[in-house]
Order: structure tokens, then C-alpha cells, then sequence
DNA sequence: TTGTACGCGTTATCAG
DNA sequence: CTGATAACGCGTACAA
């Protein structure tokens, strides 16, 4: 009962055919007669013959195996389960790969072990690797070894990358806290190790400078926690803050919460902004405005560019950004 | 400048050893002079050489990578940016993979292309699969052709499967509720096909049986949209509703949210109770009372046990859930 | 249209 | 401790 799996040669011992017919037929290759192939067919279903992959590739020299590579800054995975991001990125590479035969492998790394990395991408020989998180500095290093590697947000200058237009994305989110006739419009910052928290924050701070407000800011790593925890610090120094704009939906979610603990009314006294579109942004109580960064079509799209073949250096594909009105921001009601 | 890939042939020649020995050196196996060892390293090194996977497991006849299969109602992959019990998953098992050498990979299916599972996973000759979200039916399908699967959920009963007390968790949260002086407990469910929707559609019908409650059932599939629908047909209906369990998180927010827009408060006119404790549930506002579901443990856990290398039929490991206590539950706050 | 023969990059077996 | 040499399962020129 233990007997091994079937091999493309047991197929074609059982066919009476050679194996190269044996595998030409199964890979619906030119050149095979229509009996043969039904007969060759046949005969490997009935054995429950699969093709074995690793052989498969070996012997074709192709590839069919694209990395997403993620450097968490925790020791541990929880992120990935914690930020609606990641599970987006992979969502939108599947649809992409899905019509393809192509798989998706996940790789994560600490950012301790982030060297590992550097090998571990490497055998990645094939269609390339999509890169998550990875700061400057390591994908710098990951495109040495590896030419088939883009990034997903802004990164080193000679590493391929689909980026956001988070400054402007940052900006417009306090032009329209400043429409509503928000005048002391708080930030909630990103890690300043992420590139795109750092472009998000560059653009809160042109929008401020463009309406002639001053510069309320904050800072949390991107979690929920963290952002309660600053905003709560910040009404209290500055109690007339009116608006909030946070580096990510998670965060504002945190925003929200701390303001309403500390029994301001969102949006009526306060209004928030957040940053992704995630799915967080739909579930906060009251709907979350914010701004949507087509975190799936830019996957899909440096999915789509590995599988084309090629990214030579300095390629970049840019994505617009986009306000999603909601009612976490109002304008400030009338006086009654 | 486009040299090929170097070898461990090319590392052997440089080192002036044999390729055997070159092996040996290079994956610290036993019986190699300690000299030896450290030249063959040094040219490694020198000449960036990386092993070939495919072909290390072709040789070896090791696999090292283990599948997680999902099977999705739509079309596209969208669900799994939406739903945090995806990421989750992943979480789990890149947390129990880290450590060892082993790569995870990822595979969706869309329900109506289920079939081509089937053949997709049976060339996973090597340490098996995890499966999310496969209809019983379909799960029995694919152990047949690969006896290394294991099934995150209740499923069929001869596929090997992580559960969890869904039943007991969906019945604590009514008692919970019922506890708190609320007599007229609704809830919104999950889809039909998927067991754990109705392992918690029968915990919430024993509760109710046990506290001696009416059934108030409404349904959605799992999303924010469908449960405010419900609930918002629901609350219609029944006017005196003043609990709400819902089948995830998820839903549970799209009911804060038509609660909220109905004119009720929560949790003082109605109290709210989740199921998953994802990562909405501290999102909402208020914060949500939900029934802990460890995914990530359970996901661990499953991969272990494809790690330790068997499962045999009928195999379960089950966790237990339990209630995690936030602010979209209180007691009715007393008449003033 | 089909078969022969070789190579893909490694690991494993057996001598030395 | 080290070196030939044979698998591993498959794709594919080339020949028939």
C-alpha cells in the first residue's frame, strides 16, 4: 500500500509509449497523435500520476515560483495577521497569478535575521520576489543578489518599486480636514523607518503650510495601540484639536476610540482622516474618511511586471491615491 | 556579465574537491576536515553560489514546503484582504515555519474551479497541506489524493482537522449576554456551507434554548454588508431586541454600525457580542465583546503536526475559545 | 509522429 | 576523510 508515486515512467510503460512521448503528450506538446494522447492520458489518471515539481523544474530550467518577501519588525509573524496591508498585497498578487501556473511563496523576516534574507532570496532564481517592508538599506542588497526583485512602496533609488502618491494622498487628506473649517489639524505619524510613513508625514506637513496652520504632531509605529496612546497625549496638550489625519487606518481607529474616551464626539468635534482604505476603515464606528491606496492593483502590478520577465533598474510604476469621503469628518456644525 | 548561476561543480573546482565533498561542506555534514570545510565555504562565498532548490529536492527526495489551500466564494481574491482570518492563518504557520528551512506557499481556488485543486495539490509529495475554508466534500477529494492535509475547521470526518468549540463559545456568548438582563438575544449567522457558521448557529440555538429565549435569526456570509443588512431588517422586525451575537467580527461591526444608524446605543440599548476577537473587534467603537478564536494557534498547530510528518484519519486537535469581555456589552443600565 | 540519449544541480552510496 | 558514480524525475534536441 506504501508503493511509491508513479512516475512520468510508469505512465509510459503503461501506455507502451516512450517517455518522452509520455510527457509530451501530458504537457499537450506538439506533435502527439490523438490516440496516443488520450491513451497516455488515460492511462496517467488511472494511476493517479502528478508531475513532480521539483523534477519539472529542473529539467526545464523554468521557473514558476514568486516570492513575496516581508521584514516584520516584531519577532513575531502577528503582524501579518494584525495589519489588513499585508493580506491585501497577497490578494491582489493571487488574482494576477491565478490565471498563470505560477505559485506564490511568502517569505518572512525579522528584521534582526534580515541578512537571511539576502540568501534565502537568492536561490529564488526564477520570476522574482515582490518585497514588503523591506527598508532601503536590505533591498538594496536584495537587487544585488538578485536582479528580479521590485518593491512595493518607495525605497533605494536603483531598486525597481510601484510607489503611492503618498504625499499627495497626506496633503489633500488635510486640505479637506481644512474645508470642513478644521483649524488645528493633528497628525498621528508612521515609524520613520517606513518610507511611506515618512512621505505621508512630508505631505501632512505641506498641506499644513499650505492652509497656514501649525504643525500638531504625533508618532506610532503603524499600530492601533500606539496611536490611542498619542492622541490621547495630544488633546491634552493642545485641547482645541479639531481634526486628526493618521498615517493608517489602524491607527485612526485607534484615534477615534481615544477621542471618543476622552468624550469628544467624532466627527462633530473632532474629525478624522485616515490612510489605506482597509477594511478598517469600513468597520469603525462612525465609517472612516480616508484615503485609498490601491494596495491590490499595485501587487497585482508588480506581480504582473515579474511575470513579463523583466524590471530593469530604476523602473517605477506610480499609483494615484484617492480621498474616500465617509463620516468620521464633517464640517463643524452651526452653533444653535 | 550574464554569466550563469555557479554551481556547486563551479564551488568543487575552486575549492580543488570533489563535488561530493563540496556537499558535505556546504550543508555541515558529517566527516569533512575542519580545513576543508572552511575553503569550500570561503569559494562559496567568493563565487555567491546558492544551491539549487529544485534540485536539492529532487536529490534528496526532502520536500520543504507545505501548501495553504483556500478556497474562496468569489471569484477574485479580494476576500482575503477583507477577511483578517486569512492573514491570521498565515501568521500561525510563518510563525512555526520560521524556524526550520521550510517555505510556505499559497494557493487559492475559486469555489466554481474547486475541482482544479484536486490535481494541484497532489503534487505536494512532500510535507502536505493546510486547508482553509474547503467544503467537506471537496476536503475528502483532496486527503484521498494526498494523504498529508489537515483541514483548519470541522470538516469531514476521515480528513484529519483542527477545530475549535465553536458550539460552546457561540453558547457562552448568549449566556453573557443573557447574564447582563438581556432578554431578547438576535443573531446574525454565517453562510450555510461553511461548518463553523453553523457550529455557531447551534451554539446560539442552545443558549437560547437554555435561557429560555425566542430565536431571532437573521444571515449574512460573513461580511460587514450582509450583517447590516440584517440587522437592520432585524431590528425592524423586532423592535425589543436588546442583544445581538453575531457569527464574526466582522458582521458584528456591520451591526454596531446599523445599530448605531437605527438611533440605538451600544452597548446600553443593545449589547453586541462578536466571534474571532480579529482584529476588528478593537476597532470598532465602542470596542467589541467577542469570543476569542485562536486561528493563529490552531494554524500552528496544523502545520506541527505536517511538520512531525503524520496525520493519520480521523486525527482532531481542538481548542478551546473563550470570551473576551470589551465595551459593546454592558447590562442594561438602570432606569434613572 | 515517435523514440534515443543526454543534461538539469544535488544528494547518497560505496569504494578507497 | 575524500572521490567516483549512480540515482532523482523530467524536458528536449536530435535522430528515426
Amino acid at each position: 500500500m506504501q508503493d511509491r508515486k508513479p512516475t512520468i515512467n510508469d505512465v509510459a510503460r503503461g501506455a507502451d509509449v516512450s517517455r518522452a512521448t509520455a510527457s509530451r503528450a501530458i504537457n499537450k506538446g506538439p506533435g502527439v497523435s490523438e490516440a496516443v494522447r488520450f491513451r497516455v492520458c488515460q492511462v496517467a489518471k488511472e494511476l493517479g500520476y502528478t508531475p513532480n515539481f521539483a523534477a519539472r523544474t529542473l529539467a526545464s530550467g523554468r521557473q514558476n515560483t514568486i516570492d513575496l518577501i516581508v521584514v516584520a519588525y516584531d519577532t513575531d509573524a502577528s503582524r501579518f495577521g494584525l495589519h489588513p496591508y499585508f493580506g491585501r498585497v497577497v490578494a491582489g498578487m493571487m488574482d494576477t497569478l491565478s490565471s498563470t501556473g505560477t505559485h506564490l511563496r511568502l517569505r518572512m523576516f525579522a528584521e534582526s535575521q534580515a541578512h537571511l534574507a539576502a540568501d534565502a532570496i537568492a536561490d529564488t532564481t526564477g520570476l522574482g520576489a515582490v518585497l514588503v517592508n523591506v527598508p532601503p538599506p536590505l533591498a538594496t542588497r536584495l537587487h544585488q543578489r538578485c536582479k528580479r526583485v521590485i518593491s512595493l512602496g518607495a525605497t533605494a533609488p536603483h531598486v525597481p518599486a510601484v510607489e503611492a502618491e503618498n504625499v499627495l494622498g497626506a496633503q489633500e487628506a488635510v486640505g479637506h480636514l481644512h474645508s470642513l473649517g478644521r483649524r488645528h489639524v493633528a497628525a498621528i505619524h508612521g515609524p520613520t523607518v517606513n518610507t511611506c510613513a515618512e512621505s505621508r508625514r512630508i505631505g501632512y506637513l505641506n498641506g499644513i503650510h499650505e492652509v497656514g496652520q501649525r504643525d500638531i504632531s504625533g508618532s506610532g509605529n503603524f499600530s492601533r495601540e500606539t496611536a490611542y496612546l498619542a492622541t490621547t497625549r495630544l488633546i491634552e496638550a493642545q485641547p482645541d484639536i479639531d481634526g486628526v489625519f493618521a498615517a493608517c487606518d489602524l491607527m485612526a481607529a485607534g484615534a477615534i476610540q481615544a477621542l471618543t474616551a476622552a468624550g469628544r464626539r467624532v466627527p462633530d468635534d473632532v474629525s478624522v482622516v485616515g490612510f489605506d482604505d482597509s477594511v478598517i476603515a469600513t468597520c469603525t464606528n462612525p465609517p472612516m474618511t480616508t484615503v485609498r491606496l490601491p494596495v491590490e492593483e499595485m501587487a497585482a502590478a508588480a506581480t504582473r511586471k515579474l511575470l513579463d520577465g523583466g524590471t530593469a533598474d530604476y523602473w517605477r510604476g506610480v499609483f494615484a491615491v484617492n480621498l474616500i469621503v465617509r463620516d468620521s469628518s464633517a464640517a463643524i456644525p452651526a452653533l444653535s
